[in-house]
DNA sequence: ACCCCGGTTTCACTAATTAA
DNA sequence: TTAATTAGTGAAACCGGGGT
């Protein structure tokens, strides 16, 4: 009957319906041995459980139902979303439960991360606002001020960016949340009408480098040791990502995109394991980046 | 000692779905 | 189509913990 009882009930649901559907006896069944082997009493009645359905809907957005010619409770998972909350519950649980510096869980160090921005930036895309604030070009040194007209946010790598029309510079700028400081939300409503697509925009670059405007998309294809290729099969490089050989020699894929500077670190990074098959321009760059490093190596 | 709050149970009822 | 079963909802009462 604490709230400790409630949040360890409410992960101890999700975590078993997430591994299968089950029915309401099944579940009370579980409570029930939980709360033999843990101090504390989980089991609650039908009618709470349809209560702890609606909670963890508007607490994690993590939305449980029920199909009700199986009898069972499930957790609707079809979107992008839903996965993430997920993983954040997960992660939530695990800094919660493995409480007061436990050493047997490590974090990997970060730094803030910006997001407490997040809702006054998607605030101000819904409605046409503008965003004040300071940029940290470099750790820390100088700041300098920015007005933007925000377009999209995205995601790359765990990191947060904000795109949009620079209003002083008139052009289009991508800012990382983690350097923004300071961030204001201003009526401007003249500044309207960009052209972008933001569904387009990113579709076929790697990462957040926006493509020079000559810049073509390119067909690339890589080959990768079989070592490799299971993480590139588990986390694809790229939405366009497509298998065409996959044997115990090799996993080759395909990929539409723009080569772009981050895209050939990518590659870099891991050394001999890929092999870059077409097109030749990024076979050549990448042996020169590998002669440079030679030669920067005494 | 007392009250308040929030989570919980109980119960009565409705809605949806399946079985007959 | 109807009856039966079961999920879902609302209201009221209950109860334990925390604060005053």
């Amino acid at each position: 009957m604490s709230v400790r009882e409630t949040i360890l009930r409410h992960k101890l649901v999700i975590s078993k319906l997430r591994h299968k559907p089950l029915s309401w006896i099944e579940i009370d069944r579980i409570l029930q041995e939980q709360s033999a082997l843990l101090e504390y009493n989980l089991t609650v009645s039908q009618r709470q459980f349809q209560r702890d359905i609606a909670d963890i809907s508007s607490l994690y957005g993590i939305s449980i139902e029920n199909n009700r010619s199986k009898k069972q409770y499930f957790i609707q998972q079809d979107t992008e979303e839903a996965e993430r909350a997920l993983d954040a519950f997960d992660v939530f649980n695990l800094m919660r439960l493995g409480n007061n510096s436990s050493k047997k869980i490590v974090f990997e160090q970060r730094r803030p991360r910006g997001t407490e921005y997040l809702g006054d930036i998607v605030y101000a895309i819904h409605n046409d606002r503008a965003l004040y604030f300071d940029y940290c070009k470099y750790y820390e040194t100088e700041v300098e001020h920015r007005r933007l007209f925000p377009i999209l946010i995205k995601e790359v790598r765990n990191r947060w960016y904000v795109i949009g029309q620079d209003l002083d510079k008139d052009s289009l700028r991508i800012f990382p949340l983690d350097r923004i400081l300071a961030l204001e939300v201003v009526k401007a409503g003249k500044f309207k009408s960009v052209d972008i697509d933001p569904e387009t925009l990113f579709e076929h670059s790697f990462g957040i480098i926006l493509p020079r405007e000559d810049q073509r998309i390119e067909e690339v294809i890589l080959s990768y040791s079989e070592f490799q290729g299971n993480y590139i099969k588990s986390l694809p490089l790229h939405h366009t990502q497509e298998i065409l050989v996959d044997n115990d020699e090799e996993l080759r894929v395909k990929l539409n995109i723009y080569v772009t500077h981050d895209f050939v670190m990518e590659l870099l990074s891991v050394g001999a394991e890929v092999k870059v098959i077409a097109p030749q321009s990024l076979a050549d760059s990448i042996k020169e980046e590998y002669r440079k490093a030679l030669q920067h190596q005494s």
